[in-house]
RNA sequence: GGGCCUAUAGCUCAGUUGGUUAGAGCGUCCGCCUGAUAAGCGGGAGGUCAGUGGUUCAACUCCACUUAGGCCCA
């Protein structure tokens, strides 16, 4: 017996069950160790980052990762997953410092970093671990990937595996010492990342201040214009910036009460400008370049502190001139910058290009310094407005405003931020620039416009990694530094540590020594690695370590080799799985992941990380607006799985469109993939199941019929089938998951549904099993089987369900199915054989031609209930016609009429026939007449169609010239019928006789009486296969002779034994006998049945 | 400011190398069917393919610009 379907429809329990079930079976680890180690598909799990709870967008991605490789261990690859978790870096640091309360950078180290990090760790794991966390989540969703094995990004054996990498950059030299422009907040002391920096903009209320730098060497006194909304950063300007290309002026610019005076501005921005002006000079900005002026303060030309600096006396000889750089815009401003070296990244940029010195004027806690004696103590934004008073004074401040503008916060206190050049580590990823370029055009990107695109253009405009954080809970820059900053030393293995001398507290050395016993229980975190020191081989005290931590995105671009924990265990496992054949991961990582990947292994190993990459958008809410906590409209992921089910989620998230475009989060469209799809599925099942059992049918117990020796209807649904499975593994082996879910989806409700079964119901439910039946069975049982494999990648539990009730009946009898799980199935494979395109074509016409018939009726308000006569199909050719012969019932039985008249189009003068252009062929032979031609063969008449036809071409004058017509070139096709009732669509042609003799008139009542008793054995609850006796009353004449006529026919339909006309006794209206009034064509009449 | 993507029916999306009347589902209106039944089927209405210009015999499709939205980076 084939189990009902029906009555756990619940998704969430459906699911559940399920679960329950892989995990008796182990069917997850099975489905990986049942496939030979010598084929393997490698996965790399992007580790997901768990400072937090998931999130949906979580389920979309993973649904991606899922889907690929239960895919590829269908078709017989073995997919080893581990999972993996993100567990340090800033985020981690962030929710445990707004756990304790924290407002300082300083606050860490008073509470202690050891302490610190050890809550950091302990959460991670929490948020692993606990109810509602990312194991429950993975789980839940039937993301299969192997948890007990994960790799965890903050375990020693991971950090030695990043050493050993950092180590490998360093000895080639790939590691220095730089400055990088940070945001930084001077309450805090410290840097911020640029997710922090997102989290405190503000509109915020700035001066907007024009400048005049006095230009050197010129007869009349004239000034370059600039403009800043920093005063403060004035003070360590050091040359200003045009755009090479931009046409500057120089106007005699005359305002109200002040005298007239020359200035230098870009040309496009000369409205900034107050009162009138006149232009007396034109010049490019490459024209400007090399000029010359004169500082507005003297501090950087005479602060002995700074003199004193190696190499600062020529760096700042050669400042205070014009430079050009395309960076600079004539949307703010005047088209020239003013160049302060440390506090912006364009302006540093330039200044390392042309020498300029890097002054910094503040200190950390950002106050003026001492040298800068006439401020020197003021907090930056609180000197503002003195400097512009004292511009003002000097003649050097040409107008002053404010404008409100959006300017960066401190998330934590508040406090305005500034750009402020920090000391930084680099990776030199720019000397192999070109090699990742290189490699970047082997990976397969989907879709392809982002990897060249997007991350492409990103690779070709590299910048050094910056790669040190001053930060805690993080891999330790495995870098030892001598206090003069001379003697460096990069360590890459635990065991290189050995024989480096413990420190104390405070820094002092203790004589013991790091030994072997040390590095085998070596946990490498802040603070206790800090106190390890190296003695100097030059005799320069101890080599300490560099303080800082490491970009995390280094540990997750290090995954590939530090989950094995490579090169010190595993060589064998790294290389068989390097690289990966697939990743995904959302578009966010393009810059993260996706980069560190294929930044450190294309230097380490020579090639990328991964061969293919699936890149997924985000998930919106229904409105299209992006899901935000503030915002209230983000989504539960366990809540929507208990509501919906995953299968549903997950088949949404892939077939409602391609994964690399915004998806929207629509309650409402997941219960359309229950109800039209997954319920569909389930009735359809539902259908086979209840006359399989009535039969008895097994699957496979029986000889199976042979698929060629089956029926037109069974053969065709075998077709379709076969070309679905085909199309299915091409576009899956291609990575286009959602045409595969579509063409699933469209066939098992379109084909199978909606025209297989329906057409077919009566083959299930008539008489006893015959061959007919038992190719019914087959057929239907193998479309099931086979759509249970299909869909299985994408919904699993679903298709597990319904894999496992088919096959369970049947496994004692075949013994060639593994029914334990669909998961551990193949995919199927096509049989090319059973494709039949000629049939498919022809059953795509009967279609047409049935729902041509449809149309009609509805026109001529004739219910498909009332049989008809004939209708009438024009064919071009004998061929045609025999192709049509052979679903000819299937038609007729459709829409209910005797016959079909099949002509030629030749052959009758009632049809009218039409010629269309074949407007690919001809417009490539005829070019510019393509027009006129078009119009003359649509008003072609049967006299010239007849003579083309014979001759096989066509001679038109057209402007003049003869333009001959061939064969091939025009598509000739019936347009009407003379005196009939005709419709078309598509170059096909019905008509129908509309006709209704006595003989078909007494026909239809016969059918409407079979519906009445239909319906009265629903109402009265009989069974299916219950016979009856049937009474009826009371009884027209013509109703008389329709049943008189039709007896067999209606005692057949109706499973009725006897037929009177008179009432039964009913003696309470419930039960048998039953009886109820009704109409037939207006004709009120009472009909009763009993059992019998 | 730079890069990438998107714009087709009320909504969600197709539209394959440019080619005949731009399709589907949902929604809506009308009807049908009922031995898969708290289902199913058919039909109708609904589109200036964001806008402008260009290439071409022919543009939703190719090119340029514009507008709007999204993401990433400055």
């Amino acid at each position: 017996m084939y189990p009902e379907l029906r009555s756990s429809l619940a998704p969430d329990e459906r699911e559940q069950e399920i679960l329950r079930l892989w995990k008796e079976k182990d069917v997850f680890s099975r489905s990986v160790s049942e496939r030979t180690s010598g084929n393997i598909f490698s996965f790399y799990e992007g580790p997901p980052t768990v400072n937090g709870d998931p999130g949906i967008h979580h389920v979309i991605s993973r649904t991606i990762k899922d889907t690929i490789c239960r895919y590829k261990t269908m078709r017989g690859y073995r997919v080893e997953r581990k999972a993996g978790w993100d567990t340090h870096g800033l985020p981690v640091e962030i929710a445990i410092e707004k756990k304790l309360g924290f407002k300082h950078k300083h606050d860490i180290i008073e509470y202690g970093v050891a302490e610190f990090n050890a809550r950091c760790k302990e959460s991670v794991f929490e948020n692993i671990e606990r109810k509602g966390g990312w194991q429950a989540m993975t789980e839940r969703m039937a993301y299969w990937v192997d948890m007990p094995s994960a790799y965890i990004t903050c375990t020693p054996d991971y950090v030695e595996s990043v050493w050993w990498a950092l180590k490998k950059f360093f000895d080639a030299g790939k590691i220095y010492r730089g400055h990088k422009i940070q945001p930084y907040c001077p309450r805090c002391e410290t840097a911020l990342s640029s997710h922090e920096v997102a989290l405190g903009y503000r509109n915020a209320k700035d001066p907007s201040v024009f400048v005049k730098f006095k230009r050197k060497n010129t007869k009349e006194e004239e000034f370059f214009l600039a403009w800043t909304t920093t005063p403060w950063t004035l003070l360590s300007n050091v040359a200003l910036a045009v755009h090479p290309d931009v046409e500057y002026v120089t106007v005699i610019n005359k305002r109200k009460d002040k005298p007239a005076e020359r200035l230098v501005l870009a040309e496009p921005l000369l409205p900034k400008l107050d009162g009138e002006y006149e232009i007396i000079h034109r010049q490019k900005g490459s024209d400007l370049e090399g000029q010359e002026y004169e500082p507005l303060f003297d501090y950087l030309t005479t602060s002995e502190e700074l003199l004193k600096v190696p190499e600062y006396k020529e760096k700042i000889a050669k400042s205070f001139r014009i430079i050009a750089d395309t960076y600079v815009t004539t949307e703010d401003g005047t088209g020239i910058v003013h160049q302060a070296p440390a506090y912006g990244e364009d302006d540093y940029r330039v200044s390392l290009k042309y020498g300029f010195p890097l002054v910094v004027t503040v200190n950390e806690s950002g106050n003026f310094k001492p040298f800068i004696t006439r401020y020197a103590g003021k907090f930056f934004k609180d000197a503002d407005p003195e400097i512009m008073d004292d511009l003002k004074k000097a003649g050097l401040l040409y107008k002053k405003e404010t404008i409100e503008h959006t300017y960066p916060f401190c998330w934590r206190c508040e406090s305005p931020l500034l750009y402020y050049a920090r000391n930084s580590w680099y990776i030199r990823v720019t000397d192999y620039r070109d090699q990742l370029v290189e490699q970047n055009k082997t990976i397969h990107w989907h879709p392809p416009e982002i990897g060249e695109g997007r991350f492409g253009n990103w690779l070709e405009d590299l910048k050094d990694w910056g790669i040190s954080r001053e930060r805690f809970w993080g891999t330790p820059f495995p870098i030892w530094m001598s206090d003069d900053g001379l003697e460096l030393k990069g360590v890459g293995s635990y065991n290189e540590l050995i024989g480096a001398e413990w420190l104390d507290e405070n820094g002092k050395p203790t004589g013991r020594l790091f030994s072997e016993s040390d590095a085998k229980e070596f946990d490498p975190h802040k603070p206790l690695v800090d106190r390890l020191a190296f003695k100097s081989e030059k005799g320069s005290g101890y080599l300490k370590r560099v303080p800082d931590v490491i970009d995390v995105w280094f540990d997750s671009g290090s995954m590939p080799f530090a989950q094995y924990h490579y090169p010190f265990e595993n060589k064998e496992i790294f290389e068989k799985t390097f690289p990966a054949d697939f990743i995904s991961e959302g578009i966010d990582q393009t810059r993260g992941w996706f980069y560190t990947l294929h930044a450190i292994n294309t230097f380490l190993f020579g090639k990328p990380a991964y061969k293919n990459v699936i890149v997924n958008d985000l998930v919106l809410d229904k409105q299209g607006q992006k899901m935000s906590k503030s915002k209230g409209n983000t989504v539960n992921p366990f809540e929507a799985i208990a509501k919906f089910g995953v299968d549903t989620i997950r088949w949404n998230f892939m077939e409602a469109s391609v994964p690399w475009k915004p998806k929207l989060y629509n309650e409402s469209d997941l219960i359309d993939v229950e109800r039209k799809f997954f319920s569909t599925l389930i009735n359809t099942y539902g259908f086979f199941v209840l006359y399989a059992n009535i039969d008895g049918f097994t699957y496979g117990v029986e000889k199976r019929s042979k698929a060629a020796e089956r029926p037109e209807m069974d053969r065709w649904i075998l077709s379709k089938l076969n070309s679905l499975v085909k199309d299915c593994s091409a576009w899956m082996d291609g990575y286009d998951i959602t045409r595969a879910c579509r063409a699933i989806q469209d066939f098992s409700i379109e084909e199978l549904s909606n025209w297989y079964v329906r057409r077919s119901r009566r083959r299930f439910w008539k008489g006893e099993m015959n061959p007919d039946k038992q190719a019914a069975y087959e057929t239907l049982y193998e479309c099931l089987v086979t759509i249970s494999k299909l869909m299985a990648p994408v919904a699993p539990f679903l298709a597990d369900k319904l894999y496992q009730s088919l096959t369970t009946p049947s496994k004692s009898g075949s013994g060639n199915v593994n029914s334990d799980s669909v998961h551990l199935e193949f995919y199927p494979t096509a049989d090319e054989s059973v494709i039949d395109v000629a049939l498919e074509n022809r059953m795509h016409k009967a279609q047409v031609i049935s729902s041509l018939v449809r149309q009609m009726r509805e026109r001529a308000k004739i219910k498909v209930r009332q049989p008809l006569e004939r209708l009438l199909v024009p064919s071009a050719n004998r061929k045609d016609i025999e192709e049509l012969r052979k679903v000819e019932e299937i038609i007729l039985d459709e829409v209910n009429v005797k016959r079909v008249e099949h002509v030629e189009f030749g052959d009758s003068d009632v049809i009218k026939r039409k010629a269309k252009a074949n407007f690919k062929l001809l417009g490539a032979k005829l070019g510019k007449q393509m027009k006129n031609a078009s119009a003359r063969i649509a008003k072609m008449t049967d006299d010239e169609i007849r003579t083309f036809e014979q001759q096989g071409y066509i001679d038109f004058p057209v402007e003049g010239e003869n333009i001959r017509i061939e064969r091939g070139e025009i598509e000739i096709v019936a347009e009407d019928v003379e005196g009939w009732l005709v419709s078309s669509e598509g170059g096909v042609t019905v008509a129908l006789d509309t006709a209704i003799s006595e003989s078909l008139l007494l026909e239809g009542k016969a059918r409407e009486l079979v519906n009445r008793i239909q319906n009265a054995r629903k109402a009265a609850d009989f069974e299916v296969t219950d016979k009856i006796r049937i009474g009826i009353e009371p009884v027209s004449v013509l109703m008389r002779s329709a049943i008189e006529k039709h007896k067999s026919f209606i005692s057949e339909e109706t499973l009725a034994k006897e037929l009177v006309y008179n009432g039964l006794k009913v003696v309470d209206g419930k039960g048998s006998p039953w009886s109820e009034e009704t109409q037939i064509d207006d004709e009120p009449l009472t009909i009763s049945i009993e059992r019998v």
